[in-house]
DNA sequence: CGGTGCCGTTTTTTT
DNA sequence: AACGGCACCG
């Protein structure tokens, strides 16, 4: 408890009655969250097994574990939950599926899957209407609407269209005894709020909720906090309304001032201590956020020294940007002693990391990427995941359909739509569909033979479902269903196979390590909510991401590029006139860095084929001139720059900057 | 079924 | 400019 400050303090103590922590950029949020669960524990307040901590992401979950277990040692924290919305809406599902018509070893569809269904419900439409209806069922999902209540609110045609889209999409999701990913809130907070006997079990079960970045929570998530913490409302929400950045998947910030009328006994702790950055850094941040509006105003200070200023760069187009970038890293990392893993590039959209990763090889610099093709979007491993989500649920006709065909087994699009037909006839699966007399005959003799193969290895997996350990199965299922021997026929050179190998490997690693006694289709859909951003943190290397996955980092120096209108704040917000987000993600931009900040923009970038003039960002206007320092507008610190870089060594690098 | 080649789109952020 | 999706063909 020692080295808290006063409020941090506070928000510890608290322990009964609902708390809202408004917590800025750089407070040591984190630390009160970790500081509480053990104050709550120790102090008998709760029992582990009753506390339940929801993230957003899977890797602050784990980051939090990771605390926790520092904080707690022994068995004192046995028990305790440290998990994603997602993650507990499943956990609850997995339970509770009866109460929503589900089956056991239910699905979950990824958004390809969604996509799939919407587009095939869809036939014929334009690829941009297909993503607007998808838009429109997920809104209608993160506001907690059930197609019926869709139907009943929708205004125009418009409206109603979508409505009965999303109820024949939700349809069709309930025959495959799937979900997709915002049924795991929505349907937990349906139950949650029509069984009175279900809700008082799992109020027994949790007993107090803490909910780390709560700006970020759309509707339905403030729902599934209301209904799990009840009227009395044990809970702790910690959160930063300048910090929210993901109102265009339905996050409602309004929900931290929602939440004060729902509990009027809500207390409200404000952390304004930053202990993160150089307080240059943090004024240059104030200033921007202060252009938007505040229901909260927060002033954020630090006793930090001032730092070096905040560098502005011109250059010419995004190459000569990484280029810059780059060299300005390798020689910081020898003049000032630091670690690659101290540097950090930001960029907005993940496309711009092409540059950026070009140049770092160049430089020969460590570097390692966040958001590259995930590790699920692997055709190898959707294939395996597809065999999988079969073996346990029949029902699954996505997963039949992937499966079926991978590898090819001389089942084609024809054959399947016949198939497809067949089975909504006889209101069967797909699978099951298929196991019938009646479809093989149907079918053309070499369909038919590839189809019954393919039962008899699905039929003899299926066998050793249960008993196998789920990495065993994965293995199993790779070699039997041909798809190893796929892959190898496939691959040109033996080092692309063993790379796509090693993937299959991996997967099975991962079931190896889930928790004892889970079954492989339970833990096959806790895979399916890892994301991209997830895979470890890899050691001694600088860091690439997004804006929107840095939230909750931090580093000693931080390079955020393509800071131009345009790119940063996007055109498209631009156009929206929602400039206010976009300032809120150049404001967490701002905040990751420690002591250090550069902020680059381009001159003119290449876009569909053709050359395009750029403007610098007005953000970078929004910050105050006293603490930037532009490319050439000091000529004293420019040259001692330069003297710095000669001396390191780097005359060649010193070409780039003149 | 799988390969070829044409056409159209792409660059926002993710559980 | 490059890549993916789709249609058509062998």
């Amino acid at each position: 408890m020692h080295g808290l400050n006063p409020p941090q303090r506070a928000a510890v103590l608290h322990s009964q009655g609902p708390l809202l922590v408004l917590a800025g950029a750089g407070s040591g949020k984190t630390r009160v969250i970790v500081e509480k669960i053990a104050h709550l524990i120790s102090a008998g307040h709760f029992p582990a097994r009753r506390i339940a901590a929801i993230t957003f992401t899977n890797k602050s979950a784990k980051e939090m574990r990771e605390r926790v277990a520092k904080r707690i040692r022994g068995d004192a924290a046995e028990g305790l939950t440290i998990c994603t919305f997602h993650a507990l809406g499943l956990k609850f599902l997995q339970i509770e599926h009866a109460a929503v018509g589900l089956k056991r070893g239910f699905s979950i569809f990824d958004a390809d899957d969604a996509t799939a269904q919407v587009k095939d419900l869809m036939y014929g439409a334009k690829p941009d209407d297909i993503e607007m209806a998808k838009n429109l069922i997920s809104r209608a999902k993160n506001a907690g609407l059930s197609p019926e209540e869709a139907l009943a609110e929708a205004r125009s045609n418009r409206e109603k269209e979508a409505a009965l889209l999303y109820q024949r999409y939700q349809a069709r999701l309930t025959t495959f005894n799937a979900v997709d990913f915002d049924d795991l809130i929505r349907l937990p907070v349906q139950v949650l709020e029509n069984h009175p006997e279900i809700t008082a079990a799992w109020r027994e079960r949790i007993g107090y909720l803490l909910v780390d970045e709560c700006q970020d929570t759309n509707d339905a998530q403030y729902r599934l906090l209301k209904a799990i913490a009840g009227e009395r409302g044990d809970f702790t929400c910690v959160g930063d309304d300048d910090q929210s950045i993901y109102a265009w998947r339905g996050a409602n910030p309004d929900n931290l001032l929602q939440m004060a009328k729902d509990y009027p006994k809500l207390q409200v702790i404000k952390l304004e201590q930053n202990y993160r950055c150089s307080n240059r850094v943090l004024r240059a941040a104030n200033a921007l956020i202060a252009n938007n509006p505040h229901e909260h105003p927060k002033k954020l200070w630090s006793d930090q020294a001032d730092g070096d200023r905040i560098r502005v760069w011109e250059c010419r187009d995004n190459d000569h940007e990484a280029e810059k970038v780059a060299a300005e890293i390798s020689f910081l990392q020898t003049a000032r002693g630091a670690a690659w893993s101290d540097f950090c590039i930001l960029f907005r959209g993940n496309h711009q990391s092409r540059p950026l990763e070009k140049a770092l090889q160049l430089l020969r610099i460590p570097y390692h990427l966040t958001g590259g093709t995930a590790f699920l979007e692997r055709q190898e491993v959707k294939d395996a995941l597809s065999w999988l989500r079969l073996l346990v649920n029949p029902d699954d006709d996505a997963a039949f359909l992937r499966a079926v065909q991978s590898p090819k087994r001389e089942v084609g699009a024809t054959s399947l739509a016949k198939l497809a037909e067949m089975a909504q006839h006889a209101r069967l699966p797909m699978s099951r569909a298929a196991e019938s007399m009646g479809a093989l005959k149907a079918l053309p003799p070499r369909a038919a033979n590839g189809l019954s193969a393919f039962n008899d290895i699905v039929r003899d997996l299926r066998r050793h479902a249960e008993e196998l350990p789920p990495a065993e199965l994965v293995r199993r299922l790779s070699e039997r269903s041909g798809l190893l021997a796929d892959l190898r026929a496939q691959c040109k050179d033996e080092a692309s196979f063993q790379r796509r190998r090693a993937n299959l490997d991996e997967l099975a690693d991962w079931f190896e390590g889930g928790p004892r006694g889970s079954n492989a289709g339970d833990l096959a859909a806790q895979l399916a909510l890892l994301s991209r951003n997830d895979k470890d943190d890899g050691g001694n290397q600088v860091r690439l991401m997004s804006l929107h996955a840095a939230k909750g980092l931090e580093f000693r120096y931080v390079f955020i590029v393509g800071c131009e209108d345009g790119t940063l704040p996007h055109e498209t917000s631009v156009e929206e006139g929602n400039l206010q987000e976009e300032r809120r993600l150049m404001y967490v931009g701002i905040t990751r860095a420690k002591e250090a900040l550069w902020l680059s923009h381009n001159r003119e970038t290449r876009r569909f084929g053709e050359r395009m003039r750029l403007q610098p960002s007005r953000f970078i206007d929004e910050l105050p001139a006293e603490e930037l320092q532009r490319d050439g507008a000091d000529p004293v610190a420019d040259a001692e720059r330069k003297k710095e870089r000669a001396s390191a060594g780097l005359a060649a690098i010193q070409a780039l900057f003149d």
